[in-house]
RNA sequence: GGAGAGGUUCCCGAGUUGGCCAAAGGGGGCAGACUGUAAAUCUGCUGGCACAGCCUUCGGUGGUUCGAAUCCACCCCUCUCCA
């Protein structure tokens, strides 16, 4: 994987950068839609390349118990298995550390889940993670990581931060093929301003190739995580993208790139999308609301996505109502259109040198409170 | 015409040894949440009001009772079977 920054933004922390993977390039800030299960629901590759999609990421824990890690590098690769040639990104299962809270075990080794599925046991560690992602075959892979809840004890976190850092040297050692799969480091600390530090020179001086951002969006105030952002980045290499992780609103695309990340994933826009909300210019809009039944107005008057183009509010109220596939399917070309298409007006205001005049733009039409 | 079953809050449907019933549960409706996806999920509300109480409601009208969706009488209306 290349990376570049083309240009740098000169009154923020912001930069238009490129990569290459050995699928494709593109430019940063980027937005990467969230296909976990080996598929961005109700998406077909297609529809998400023609929305402008050029990253998408997938999951380790996910795919590794179903269908089998084995079984997508028999069929020839993720990108292959799913039809998807553009990049792709793994998570490494750390993130389900977190959100299967309840259903796994850590220790020094790794992690033991309890399967979702089944209930049955499987050992995920560094190496392990490392081995799935290796078979699946994502351009850009994660360490295996503790994403810490919040809030968290101080003692807590410090644990977890070593213990991250331990892990994150176990996968560089365990990784294969770094001219094909680049690996990124991840940093986490949780809320604690000195353990975001020292998790940051620990992993930045393991020598990834990218570094991602963990453990923030856990449920912490928006203002807390953009202080602990704001913080950190400046830890990272700036020769090396910047991952902030799970993270997604409008707004915090424009906070987080204000700040110096490159990219982003979310599951936000597919699963407010499946909920019956979207974003528009205007702030989020509830549109399984009755007060569009009958608004046969398009979701954002402002959006030229597909959706926005050919139907109305009413007609996709009705369908989501009536839990017809094509309303979740309608909304969720929106929301990813939107903040792809939000995404390619901030590279183009990095480009220009006017990124804050364009986020005081939008934030003036913006309504954060819905 | 005869025999039987039944009419409950927007819908379906519990509840009939009378009080703990504004009435279970489901559906529908309304609203909220959702940030590296155990999520097309989850949560709350869903008779009215001057709301720790009061008022109106369980086909209709009367009646019994301190008190009735629940008991009695008559009436109206559905459905099934037999003529």
């Amino acid at each position: 994987m290349k990376f570049e920054v083309l240009k740098q933004s000169t009154n923020t922390s912001a930069r238009l950068g490129f990569i290459e993977t050995p699928h494709n390039s593109f430019k940063t800030p980027v937005f990467m839609p969230v296909g976990t299960q080996a598929t961005v629901k109700t998406m077909t590759p297609e529809e998400l390349e023609q929305i402008g999609a050029k990253i998408i990421l997938s999951n380790t824990y996910h795919l590794y118990l179903r269908p089998g890690h084995e079984l997508v590098k028999e069929a020839g690769g993720l990108h292959k298995f799913m039809n998807w040639g553009g990049s792709i990104l793994t998570d490494s299962g750390g993130f389900q550390v977190f959100s299967l809270g309840d259903l796994r075990e850590i220790k020094e080794e790794g992690v033991t889940f309890r399967s979702h599925i089944d209930g049955s046991l499987h050992f995920i560690g560094p190496e392990t993670s490392i081995e799935i992602q290796n078979a699946l075959g994502s351009d850009i892979i994660m360490a295996f990581d503790e994403c810490i809840p919040y809030p968290a004890t101080y003692d807590y976190v410090l644990d977890s931060v070593e213990r991250t850092t331990r892990w994150a040297e176990r996968c560089l050692k365990a990784h294969r093929n770094p001219d094909k799969q680049t690996l990124f480091g991840i940093v986490q600390g949780g809320m604690y301003k000195d353990l975001r530090r020292k998790s940051a020179r620990d992993i930045t001086s393991l020598g990834f190739n990218g570094y991602a951002i963990g453990g923030l969006s856990v449920g912490e105030p928006k203002e807390l995580m953009y202080e602990i952002l704001e913080y950190t980045v400046p830890f990272l290499p700036y020769d090396k993208p910047r991952y902030l992780m799970g993270v997604g609103t409008p707004e915090d695309l424009f906070e987080g790139v204000i700040r110096g990340v490159d990219m982003f994933d979310c599951v936000l826009p597919t699963r407010i999308a499946r909920n019956g909300a979207v974003f528009t210019n205007n702030g989020r809009l509830v549109v399984r609301n009755a007060a569009y039944a009958k608004d046969f107005r398009p979701l954002d008057p402002h959006c030229d996505c597909y959706t926005c183009n050919n139907y109305s509010r009413a007609y996709i109220r009705h369908l989501i109502n009536a839990k017809e596939v094509l309303g979740i399917r309608l909304t969720t070309i929106h929301n990813l259109y939107f903040l792809i298409n939000l995404m390619k007006r901030i590279q183009e205001a990095i480009e220009g040198d006017y990124l804050l005049e364009l986020r005081d733009e939008f934030y003036s039409n913006y309504s954060l409170s819905s």
